[in-house]
Parts: structure tokens; sequence; C-alpha cells
DNA sequence: GCGCACCGCGCG
DNA sequence: AAAGCGCGCGGTGCGC
């Protein structure tokens, strides 16, 4: 047995590692003795790509407040047989930090599936976002495991990676990344850390618990691990890729960066990425620009480089004639390199023997609560053409699928503001910038033709947005490109005819200076405000709600039995993915299932069958 | 080899 | 009166 001796927060604290396989038995004596008690669980392994052939767990770690085991699972026979069994027992609840991971950790391993550890796994990661949303960066509390631990359970928590990367490099002559498949399960430091992690999991649970519930919070935070879970199983089900088309659209991307690298080249651009070459060819050539970035140098910008090269806003557009070749070139290569590295060749990197990508999903991620995708970030794939979402395919007789809310932000903007015109548009029923632009014209809009009509409305538009950004007529003028003049008289007519939006806007700031600079929303999140932006309290309160109807939506669709359909979710949809036979009903009945009232508002969708690929919904040829 | 700030760009 | 919101990722350039 070998034994290392910690403090954690003033206390003594002892991590074990049973060597040999009897020294297990006082391992399942430690088992016994706190049953009934929620122990902390963590997982090392040979790397974070769990889907990936080479992965491998290497240990499991259980622990109290003060005493906490490394079990070698790696070594198979017993070790592992005992860890499992401790996993599966029904009346065991753990806590992990960032329980997904480690979830899918102990399916894939076999120790324990999915469906029977996770109901029973409790996740400080969501208890702390539920606390304070906020990155450190952001001035919060920042909610990884070491950030939080310094917070709530001692001011010198250790840095149990950093010290190990060290480690990595000295002894293994091995990266951050490659160290943790090769690092002997026996160091001392690696299993202090191992240890370590399970001790503050399970303390965290204790301080944010006891804040959680003293909060009000519980009932969301129950529901947060509730959505988790679903999400949990998206990340396992995972996405299928077509490889052989992917393959091609990288190489026919690559000669096509290549083209335009070589055309910037002939006037001297040597490296398309590098903004400090653009901004010297650019200014060689005569050009001159105002734009800037934040830190004052020159801005290279599509916003810039698109009007040089004359290109327009529209990539529909772009058999129009070069004005300026190096600001075209680097434009067309800088995105054709984008798309075959960040997008295409992501996908074959990622892709398992099964030939599924499996995103990392953060049910609880933005400051929102909105969800992140990561690994790849699948919510930004390309949507103006098709290209790049084709490369995701539904399985062997199924459709792709997808149900997406109807100018969500607005319904909820309109609910939560309580503004009786913009409620009566949205009742209406009819487009509500078309209603916005006719309202705000008067008798004007009889003699608008059609063109007129549709310029009207999108800039009401624009502006709508800017309402529910909580953005100015600058800003509006510049992203439209209608004379600021122009704007700033729509902004004032918009708010003379929506009056209920800025005086709820002003409602919410108020309540923030007197109470805590925070907001919170109808599902009783707690947002937190920058003192110098409270202005973005609206787009918080509004992000934050829209997210939590998609949330409920999830849940609501697993209470009928559908959430085995859906793939991902991407803020205001749901792709998902049915038996081609049903797909149009699957696909419909969770469409329904989105809609909802909400504040006297209706909160409507859309379902549509995209077809065998994502892309089939964005134009790719049937 | 690694972290960081900055820049730019994809999405809702 | 004025204030665009939220993400993830890849590249450059720089310092350690």
């Amino acid at each position: 047995m070998l034994t290392f001796p910690y403090r954690v927060g003033g206390d003594a604290v002892t991590i074990r590692f049973p060597e040999r396989p009897d020294e297990l038995a006082a391992f399942e004596e430690f088992i016994r003795r706190t049953s009934g008690q929620i122990l902390g669980l963590d997982t090392e392994n040979t790397d974070l790509h769990v889907f990936g052939a080479q992965f491998r767990g290497r240990l499991v770690q259980f622990g109290t407040v003060d005493e906490a085991w490394c079990i070698p699972v790696e070594w198979g026979g017993p070790y592992l047989e005992s860890a499992s069994r401790v996993l599966r027992d029904p009346d065991r609840k753990f806590v992990v930090h960032n329980a997904p991971y480690d979830l899918l950790v102990l399916d894939r391993t076999g120790l324990v599936p999915l469906a029977d550890l996770g109901p029973r796994v409790f996740d400080t990661y969501l208890l702390g976002h539920l606390c304070d949303p906020r990155m450190l960066h952001q001035g919060g509390t920042g909610l990884k495991l070491k950030e939080l631990s310094k917070v709530y359970v001692d001011p010198a928590a250790a840095d149990t990676q950093d010290g190990l990367h060290a480690v990595f490099r000295k002894e293994y002559k091995a990266t951050k990344h490659t160290g943790w498949a090769v690092i002997d399960l026996t160091h001392p430091l690696y299993l202090t850390y191992a240890g370590l992690d399970v001790i503050y999991a399970t303390r965290l649970l204790r301080e944010l618990g006891t804040l959680v519930k003293g909060n009000g919070l519980s009932k969301l935070a129950h529901w947060e691990h509730r959505v988790q879970l679903l999400t949990t199983a998206m990340m396992k089900r995972g996405l299928r890729i077509d490889p052989v088309y992917t393959s091609q659209l990288v190489a026919q991307l690559h000669d096509e960066a290549a083209r335009h690298r070589s055309t910037a080249a002939e006037f001297g651009v040597a490296n398309v990425n590098s903004n400090a070459q653009v901004i010297a060819a650019l200014q060689g050539m005569g050009e001159e620009w105002t734009e800037t970035t934040d830190s004052g140098a020159p801005s290279v910008s599509k916003d810039v480089l698109l009007p040089m090269a004359d290109l327009g806003m529209q990539w529909e557009r772009l058999e129009a004639r070069a004005a300026n070749p190096v600001a075209d070139a680097v434009v067309r290569a800088k995105r054709a390199s984008k798309w075959a590295d960040s997008y295409a060749q992501a996908f074959l990197d990622k892709v398992d023997d099964q030939g599924r990508i499996h995103p990392s999903i953060r049910s609880l991620a933005a400051r929102t609560a909105r969800m992140s995708v990561s690994d790849p970030a699948l919510q930004q794939l390309p949507s103006s053409d098709w290209t790049i979402r084709r490369c995701i395919i539904a399985d062997p007789g199924q459709l792709i699928v997808a149900a997406d809310y109807s100018q969500v932000e607005m319904r909820v903007l309109a609910a939560l503001s309580r503004d009786e015109a913009l409620m009566a548009a949205i009742a209406s029923g009819e487009d509500l910038h078309t209603f916005t632009a006719r309202l705000v014209s008067g008798a004007a809009w009889e003699h608008m033709d059609d063109k007129a009509r549709k310029k009207a409305r999108k800039l009401f538009k624009a502006v709508g947005f800017g309402k529910v950004y909580g953005g100015g007529a600058v800003t509006l003028s510049r992203q439209t490109g209608a004379p600021l003049a122009d704007v700033r008289v729509a902004v004032a007519e918009y708010d003379k005819a929506f009056p209920g939006i800025r005086a709820y806007g002003r409602r919410l700031q108020r309540s923030a200076a007197y109470g805590g600079q925070e907001v919170v929303t109808p599902f009783g999140r707690h947002l937190p405000l920058d003192r110098d932006r409270a202005y973005a309290a609206t787009n918080y309160v509004v992000q934050s709600t829209a997210r939590d109807l998609l949330a409920k939506a999830l849940c609501d669709l697993d209470d009928a039995g559908l959430s085995e359909y859906v793939l991902l979710p991407v803020h205001d949809e749901l792709v998902c993915q049915a038996p081609a036979e049903d797909a149009a009903d699957v696909i419909h009945t969770i469409g329904r299932l989105m809609e909802s009232t909400f504040g006297g508002v209706a909160i409507t969708s859309e379902a549509e069958v995209y077809g065998p690929s994502w892309g089939h919904g964005y134009g790719a040829a049937a």
C-alpha cells in the first residue's frame, strides 16, 4: 500500500494506492465504512479522447473529505472488478467535477453504463455555474476544479495539472498531452494529485451544496443535472461523417487555398495569415482605410477587405471583378484554408473507428447558461453554404431532420417586457419585421413599392436585433450599411412603437443597481452584470431564457421517449435523425413538443426533413 | 514546448 | 445619450 499525506484547508488528508490485490480488502472496508456518503469520483486516463482507438482508463479515484483511494483499473482483474462493483451499487451516489467526461470514460471502459451511473452523480461544475457563471477573466470564481477549490475550499489548492506537466517533461520526455499515457501509475505526484481531485470535489460539494440550497437554487440544480445527462448521451451517440465526401472536400479546399495563396505571393504577401504582411502590401498599393482593431492597428477583417476586393457582402456574387487582387486573394485563401482545416479536416481527425465524431457538449457553458459545443465546434459550421454541413450524415436508413424556434429571442423579449404592441405583433401571426416596418411607416406604407418595403423590413429587423443585443445606432449603421441618420430615426421610431422594451431594460438595470449587480431570470437563474455594461441586462435575460426553453424542450422530449433522436442542440434548434420512413412524423412531433406559451406569448417552431446529410437542409442536392 | 494576448471569423 | 450579446478555434507574434 502506498500512502501519501497532504493538507487541505488546514486538515490532514490521506491518499492511498493498493499495490497488491490483497490490499483491495482495505479499500472495500473504506467503501463499507462510508456507505450512505456521497463519494468523490474522478478518473485518470491515457488522454482526453474517450472515443479514440488507443484510449485506456488508468485510475479511478474515490474519496471523502479527508481520504482518497486511487484504484489502478489499468491493471485489470480484481482492481477493475472492485471499482466496477462500487460504481454499480445502486444505493451509492457520487460527486464529480465535469461529470460528462468521466461518465463517458466509465461507460466506454465498461466499468458502469452511462444510464446506470449518470442519475447518481452530482457535478460541482454545474453547482459552481449556478452560484457564479463567470470565468476567472470575467471577474467570476472560474469554473475549473482548482479555481473553485481556491475560492470555496482552500486558497492554497494545488495546481494538480501544471505540476504534473513538469514531471512529464523532465522525467518522461513527454508533453502535457502525451504524459498522461506513459507516467508510472505509482508516481507519487501523480497519485497525490489524482487523490486530491476527489477530496476537492467532495469538499466543493459540501460548500456549493449549502450555497445552492441557501439561495433557493436546488430545483434548478436538479434540473441542470438532468439536462446534462441528456447532452452526455448525445456526446456518446455522436454524429456520422461521410469520409469520402469529406476527404474530397479537404483536397478541393486546399487546392483552392493554394491557388489564392500563390496570387497573394505574387504581390508580396508570403503569408496571408500575417496581418502585418497584408497591411504592408495593401498600403503599398495605395489603399487607405480607417478601420482599426481594438488595439489601434489597421484592421484587415472582412469588413475592410471585401469592399476593397469589390466583392460586396454576398459570397454568391463571387464572379464580380476583383478591384484589389490582394484583398481578393487574401480573403479567399483564408476562407478556403479555414474551411479545410477548422471544419472538414477536423472531422476526419476526430472520427472514431465507427465513422462518428463525438463533440464535447457543455450543457451549461456561457454566462447566460447557453450551451457550447467543441471538438469540433458544430454549432458554428458555415450555414451560408451547404458544403461543410454536407460532411455530417445520417446513419444508414435514417435522415437528418431539424426543428428550430421561430424568432425565439424576440418572443421572449415580448413576454418579459410585456410590451403590448410587440405582443400584439407576434400574436397577429404576421412577419414581425414587416409588421414593425408597416407600423412605423404609418400611411406611407401604402405608397411604398415592394422594394422600399423590403428595405424598410431589413432595417427594422436589424433594429430589433439591436434591441435584443443592446446595440446602438452607430453599430447598426455599420452592420446594415444604412446611413447613420436614417438608423437614428428608425431607432427612435422603434422605441416609440414598442416603448415597453426600453422600459423593461431600465427596470432590469435599476433592480440590478439596488440588488447586487445581477438580474434574475424567469427560470430563477442569477446572472451577474458588469458594472460598466449594465445595458447588457436585457440581452442576458433574453438569451438565458431562450436557452432554458430549449433545455426544457429537451426534457419534455425525453419524457416523451424521443431524446434518442436528438444529435445536437444549436441554441434555438435541435438537429436530429430519424428512420427515413417516419422522419417527418418524428420531427413534427419534436417540433410540437418544443412549442409552448411563455408569459402569454406563443413560442413556435418549424420542423423540417433535411435529407441524408445536414447539408441537405442548406441546399445540397438531393 | 507552452501559455498568452491579439486578431479574425464561423454560428445563433 | 450611448452601449451590440454569447460562444470555439486557428493563426501570429512574443516571452519564458
